[in-house]
DNA sequence: TAGAAAAGTTAGTTATGACTAACAAAATAA
DNA sequence: TTATTTTGTTAGTCATAACTAACTTTTCTA
């Protein structure tokens, strides 16, 4: 007579694929996310997470009908922020206690979120003495599975001759988080928006003492809290 | 023309064939180690280790002939040490920093030893500050796969009067390490043999001023550095 | 609103690593 | 040395999670 569901028994991919599809509806707040979506968040062709979001439709971690949109259950999210808050936990550990680079963690914590310890998880928390943020400034989620939601403001949203600073960065992208390190950016760096040329919507930025061209590219991988305007 | 073999490209359920595979090579220097006792240790068909036993000799990790006795190329050997390092690395891990106990890290080192990542492991040692050994007493391989070969004594074969001491368990049962811990034993105890019991193989072992019937079983687990005969 | 494009689904195939059942070889005992 | 038991192998099946190719449904656009 159990109507608990067994958070334990999911594979890797269906960790991996229900952790996707909670980014995807977190960072598409206002827009559809379907199958095309996620199967190229994934690297999967189309078929392959059609398959996926079938057998979770019937294990009740996704709500969808065919043709719909994509949506989690309770339980799918609940699994989806735990794999979370292991990621980020661990990327703290290996940065703040391996000397791993900005760059180097989220590749290894791709794999270390999916071993299964309750009791790891946790101590490695308190080892780090419960620690807000990862090193890409993102939060990390607690053991009950709150998930604290902070709107993410673009660098790229912002008004000329705003200030702001940098809060949190995209993780995916190694090439990314390596560029950003060699302009000079930083976690709660100020950064100025000088100008922007609407021409190919490139950004001119001000920030310790030093002025560097971007795209709007760069910008939307960029967050930032709003200092002034 | 690379001849190198990679050795980053094998499955967790090859790397723990190949760590199997050492481990009986080990633990039966004269016995003849063939597929049933492989497919025993791992818990699966002969039939199924017998087709991992194929694959893993067409990718020249294991050199064995049909019908005849399992033997190790360098390549696997080398895999097989590098697992239990990070094995033995992760317990130590568990163990001193964050409240595992004894019998509770083997279970998390077996997901943790499959973590693909050189830095990872090797900072790991760093970070701890290059133990010697892991909790139940084993010998941690070094980075370059150089494998201690401690020849051990078990408790069992050791004769009436002589006193020893205990250096390292066998960590493959929760059951078994609770037991140890629950009548008092630990590392470095000293262990005299005080009566062997013919009739059952049992035995009557004096420790730290008390006194314990174990049987041959247990004893076969425990190992131990002879103090005086 | 019809036709084209995009998005989503289904069918059939592959690789991995399990399984059982049947069979062959080797080792042991009578 | 022949028979029996043990050990090892092969054949065929299943589940997972990927793939391509073909098809259907929905959405856009002219
Ligand atoms: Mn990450
Ligand atoms: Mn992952
Ligand atoms: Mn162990
Ligand atoms: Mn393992």
């Amino acid at each position: 007579m159990t109507n608990k569901i067994n958070l334990q028994n999911l594979t890797k991919s269906e960790e991996d694929y229900l952790k996707a599809i909670f980014q995807l509806l977190n960072d598409n707040e206002n827009e559809k996310v379907g199958n095309n979506l996620l199967a190229d968040y994934m690297s999967v062709s189309p078929a392959s997470s059609n398959n996926m979001i079938k057998k979770l439709t019937s294990k009740k971690y996704v709500s969808s009908k065919k043709y719909g949109k994509l949506e989690l259950t309770e339980e799918g999210r609940l699994v989806a922020v735990r794999l979370i808050r292991k990621h980020r936990l661990w990327e703290t550990f290996l940065y703040n206690y391996l000397n791993f680079t900005w760059d180097e963690v989220h590749e290894v914590a791709e794999q270390l979120e999916h071993i299964k310890s309750h009791k790891l998880i946790d101590e490695l928390e308190r080892f780090m003495d419960f620690p807000a943020k990862d090193p890409h400034g993102e939060f990390i989620p607690n053991a009950q599975g709150d998930y604290v939601e902070v709107p993410k403001v673009m660098l790229s949203s912002v008004k000329e001759g705003d200030t702001c600073k940098l809060v949190a960065v995209n993780d995916g992208s190694v090439d990314f988080l390596r560029y950003v390190s060699n302009i000079g950016l930083m976690l709660s760096s100020e950064i100025e928006v000088l100008e922007i040329r609407e021409f190919d919507n490139s950004l001119r930025i001000g920030f310790e003492n030093k002025e560097e061209t971007i795209t709007k590219k760069f910008a939307d991988n960029v967050f930032v809290k709003l200092i002034s305007k």
